[in-house]
DNA sequence: TTCGACATTTGATCTCGATCAAATACAGTC
DNA sequence: GACTGTATTTGATCGAGATCAAATGTCGAA
């Protein structure tokens, strides 16, 4: 994810203490004026529902703090998560006045909303802006692609430990934490939550992580502490290639 | 896929039978006069490889005729597909070098080709070419959502009936074809592809085939044309709901 | 027409993850 | 501290799809 550090070292921007330049990197200082303009902060609960599947939304969304997901349901009930959001991430289409899943907070989440209409101006008029909105897609797009592999071909003890990895390796980016060989972190998801996330039941999901605990992959303290001891040990169980699938 | 016919619309306009309109919808002709001078067709024949994951690819192109794949492949040989790429569809990334996954022609196909680099600079000076292209990786996003959904709830039935109607959809907007009930249409992949794309094996695709044809919800014709008698009875067989999940 | 190389179908069996069911842990709240 | 509701773990069993194996098209080349 080779934007994801860039964009949050912009969100550290002293200048922009309000982290919209996740989807603003170069926005000169009028541009930015125009983005606070139409900008307004919206703090959701763990649990909450952000919009449902249908839902008209007025607003797109730089996601500030906790986490957010997208979810599909199928009439029996069956469901999918097909996207997870993290600070820095964007929610929203400029161009749909509808959302397509059900918007919920994983955990409470702080959303950095810009109102959509006069977004969707910013961007005709500010070409970097459909840029930068490029780039954002196209990395959101490739998560998308590695997840359908897990989702397709991976085995239930495959799918948690490249979950695991994928949380770990984006807490680390966002704590700037590099090359520790150890690492810790909080799960974001519930069991069912990340059943949702994986194609898996929950019950499979408290089995595989119980598995890997035994194995002495990981180590829990509660129910959602994770202490990975080595990082390698991890990634060897996640069945992607050592590099992490990652072409430069 | 509501820039879809758009896109195809655009393609058969008289001014510019080289198709690159599809990623250029309000080019002006100097605009398009650029395109040309950076583009050049290359024909592929079914089964070629186009590019392999990590080789360094010089150009970004668009789908002219035929049927391109995206294939990921784990060190022990599982392979799912995550990118299916027709007529009108945009392959490649202007800002990366090398490719992430293996891009196999499924079908002959005829790229236009436009080389990557200079294309790169066009985009940064054409304000709607990265607003068009934007629209359409949002668009790719929302066909990857609904495959994740497909790869990770589906049933096996479910997931034949799945592929079969959105070939059957895109195979219906290619010919402008409209609410016919009856469709028929040639499968652009082999039972194995269909497979890789779908997370199953390829028995399990074959003989969920035959339990399709033996319920009368399709009929082949050799093992590639397909004939839906009904378009609504193959509806119900995919489990989304009726209005296949689009909202407007 | 026959041959050979594949693609596809069909059959028999096995296995991983789903399902159904119950026990346990845990965080609030009174 | 006891109680309640929810999240999680663990157990027992089942079944959809995988795997292994063989038969059956099918199409182009000789």
């Amino acid at each position: 994810m080779p934007n994801r550090s860039l964009a949050l070292s912009e969100m550290a921007c002293a200048d922009c203490p309000i982290r919209h330049r996740a989807v603003c990197a170069r926005c000169e200082s009028d541009e930015l004026e125009k983005l606070d303009a139409i900008k307004y902060y919206r703090r959701f609960e763990a649990g909450q529902t952000i919009a449902w599947a249908g839902d008209k939304m007025d607003f797109v969304a730089s996601v500030v703090e906790g986490v957010a997901s997208l979810t599909q349901t199928m009439e029996d009930g069956r469901r999918q998560m097909v996207g997870l959001l993290l600070p820095s991430d964007f929610l929203g289409r400029p161009n749909r006045e509808s959302v397509s899943y059900d918007v919920t907070a994983a955990t409470d989440v702080m959303l950095c909303c810009f109102r959509r209409v006069p977004f969707q101006g910013l961007i005709e008029e500010t070409p970097h802006l459909s840029q930068r909105l490029l780039e954002m897609t196209l990395d959101e797009l490739d998560a998308a692609r590695e997840w359908m592999l897990l989702l397709g071909r991976k085995t239930a003890r495959e799918k948690i430990a490249s979950f695991l990895s994928i949380i770990a390796r984006r807490d680390a980016s966002l704590k700037n934490a590099k090359n520790a060989t150890e690492l810790a972190f909080d799960l974001p998801l519930t069991r069912e939550a990340m059943a949702d996330y994986l194609g898996l039941t929950l019950e499979t999901v408290s089995r595989q992580m119980s598995a890997l605990k035994r194995d002495g992959v990981i180590e829990l303290k509660g129910k959602r502490h994770i202490i990975v001891p080595d990082v390698e040990a991890l990634m060897d169980e996640t069945g992607d290639d050592a590099d992490g699938g990652v072409y430069i």
